[in-house]
DNA sequence: CCCTATGCATAAGAAATTTATGTATATTGG
DNA sequence: CCAATATACATAAATTTCTTATGCATAGGG
């Protein structure tokens, strides 16, 4: 069907997650929360980031299920409401890399530092 | 043909540029540099993230004819020792273009800040 | 009833990069 | 002199990661 309103697009304040960070994320908040189901953890990075970042469903939920699919994450189904939720948390080895995950995003962001020698710096 | 070398693999220093970042990098060093050739940029990315970062040819020669494509650079060809090199400088839409990209990547690290809640915080 | 929110999922396409080549000249060590 | 390395460009195929577009299902508000 046509779009019937003028304003086509309410594409607000968009993500411009930079490729790769996504795991990081995921793997950061479950350490924090100790366990959190998708729907819940789009809430919580749109929250956190104040609408600045949007994990879309179509990135989330396949990245969920890789890092399940390398030892990273352990699910647990729960029925809420009657509705599905599965619950996510780190493995032993989901705790080991997000250790290492975090130390190399934190690279990431000196090097570039380095490179975009930028106002801000890293303390 | 099979690997003579017990050792195997000496990929060192690995990469780990998240995407996306590759064209602020080039943008921003042409800012500073004033104009750059490619293989002058590799070795600069890698000097000055200390081996961190190491931006391969296959990305980076498109990078620089798609930034050149949407007007943000301009080249000039010169030949140094009977060797060809190509000069990439900013255009004035690409001084813009830097301008913008960087205040993104400070946002997308300030968003990763208040997701990551590490250590270290922008200041 | 219909729309929004909650909650999962997958498929098709796009974008950015890696990996693998290819070409060519210059320099250095043995 | 020759082989390996460095300099300097380029492109194609494959891969990774994400967006966009769907699809299914339940709950609640107006």
């Amino acid at each position: 069907m046509v779009n019937e309103n003028s304003i086509v697009q309410e594409k607000m304040g968009n993500s411009k997650l930079y490729k790769g960070s996504l795991n990081t994320i995921i793997l950061k908040l479950l350490d924090e929360e100790g366990k959190m189901y998708g729907y819940e953890i789009t809430q919580k990075v749109k929250e956190l980031s104040k609408g600045e970042l949007n994990i879309t469903e179509g990135a989330l939920y396949p990245a969920l299920h890789k890092l399940e699919a390398e030892g990273l994450l352990d699910v647990e189904v729960a029925r809420v409401d009657n509705r599905l939720r599965k619950y996510y948390k780190l493995t032993e080895k989901g705790e080991k890399e997000t250790v290492s995950r975090l130390a190399e995003l934190e690279d990431f962001i000196r090097s570039m530092q380095q490179l975009v020698n930028p106002k801000w710096s890293i303390q």
